[in-house]
DNA sequence: ATAATTAGTGATCAGGCGATAAACAATCAT
DNA sequence: ATGATTGTTTATCGCCTGATCACTAATTAT
């Protein structure tokens, strides 16, 4: 219903937005709202928030739990296709730069107060889409992100990264992404250079790979001894 | 009020447990009902729980917000005097063993469900106690494992760490905290052998602080170009 | 045994919650 | 201009929440 936009009044003072595009201001700044107090939020106090009353939340949306589903459809969507896999596979440019100028790009989308509480909230709630997330980021970026530190070290190409193999990859990425939680969270006092901090972590991470999986004669993975 | 311990009935059947038994045992089961439920989680679902009613709660806390609070207390103080930084800074042992030992030891106390939802919950709630715990493992468990790093480079020993050491030392480390967060909360399959997993990050962390902050003659630090 | 004290319960209150229905206001089609 | 349609508000419902009070049951002290 009410489908195709209506161009009407494009010059005049617009009182009243067309549906769609009150809908979409409902969602956004819904999604902010449940962003700083948690879903447990009340629809009387977003309604505040937007300037109008509570029941008319319930012209645009069934019910809460249905303008929550589309928050985070919206905050999950939104970021993730951007073809970030073809920047990481493009040979022709060293692997340094082409993990620096992804994890720089990537981090500029989710490193904002809203995304990362939004993400740590449906976490915890245990939702399908959070699972999902993560198995776009194995799947999407730390697999090929593990292949082509294989092609560099000059190991074989496998389909299938070892588990060994993705748990590092899983623990830098974290080690990132935590970076903007800590940042945008917890309120921290972060190094202020975004970009070093990156460079400096892909540092580890390359010479990690290297060390523990690589080909050099070199102290390859140490034996690890049960301690404790 | 009622502060000795009765040591009554001590073989009989006790119905009745010593009131700071009965109290610890409250908020030891509050804690695991929180941890799933989240804070938003009702005092009558709690008391069910506990298997008594729910005005009972009031007899031993004030009110929900205090119950709260004693739960942040024995979570957070639980596992912290430890004793951790003495492990840490015993140069008669490999630097590699001290810090395996210190994170096999260190991930034993806080991986758990329980654990790391708390933890998450009072982040998101912006809690001063998880801010002073954020400064608890900077100041006593990475300022000593930049110390003994900087020992084990050759570098000369300062007192404080440069912001860069710092930040790699929390990216270090949260991507550890990390793999507790994906096992446990979102139900990820990790690698199994949390010991090696521990092993490859430090293998890396290692590595990269060489790399980046060492004084060898191979490529330190890399220029930072802007990228993106 | 009896009185005093403590532990626990049932009933209930005021307030906030999500959601609904009916009335009013603004816009659109004709 | 008029009627239909859509957007918004006022008033309200039933339910659940944290909290309180008066009361009963169990334990302890004398």
């Amino acid at each position: 219903m009410a489908r195709k936009a209506k161009l009407k009044s494009a010059a005049g003072k617009q009182k009243r937005l067309s549906p769609d595009d009150r809908r979409r201001e409902f969602v956004a700044k819904a999604t902010e709202f449940f962003a700083e107090q948690g879903f447990g939020g009340g629809t009387r106090d977003l309604a505040r928030r937007l300037g109008v009353t509570q029941p008319l939340l319930y012209r645009y949306f069934p019910s809460k739990d249905d303008l929550i589903r589309e928050v985070y459809r919206t905050v999950y969507l939104e970021p993730l296709d951007t073809g970030w896999e073809k920047l990481l596979t493009d040979r022709s440019r060293p692997i340094r730069e082409r993990l620096r100028e992804f994890y720089n790009a990537y981090t500029n989308v989710i490193f904002s107060r809203k995304w990362l509480r939004i993400y740590l909230y449906s976490g915890l709630k245990g939702l399908d889409i959070n699972r999902r997330y993560v198995a776009v980021v194995q799947d999407q970026i730390l697999m090929p992100i593990i292949r082509e530190c294989r092609h560099e070290a000059g190991l074989p190409a496998q389909n299938k990264p070892t588990a060994a193999e993705l748990e590092m990859a899983w623990v830098f990425h974290s080690g990132i992404f935590y970076y903007g939680v800590r940042k945008h969270i917890y309120g921290s006092s972060v190094l202020e250079d975004k970009q070093q901090m990156i460079a400096d972590a892909l540092d580890a991470y390359l010479a990690g790979f290297e060390r523990v999986f690589g080909t050099g004669v070199a102290p390859r993975r140490a034996p690890v001894k049960a301690v404790g």
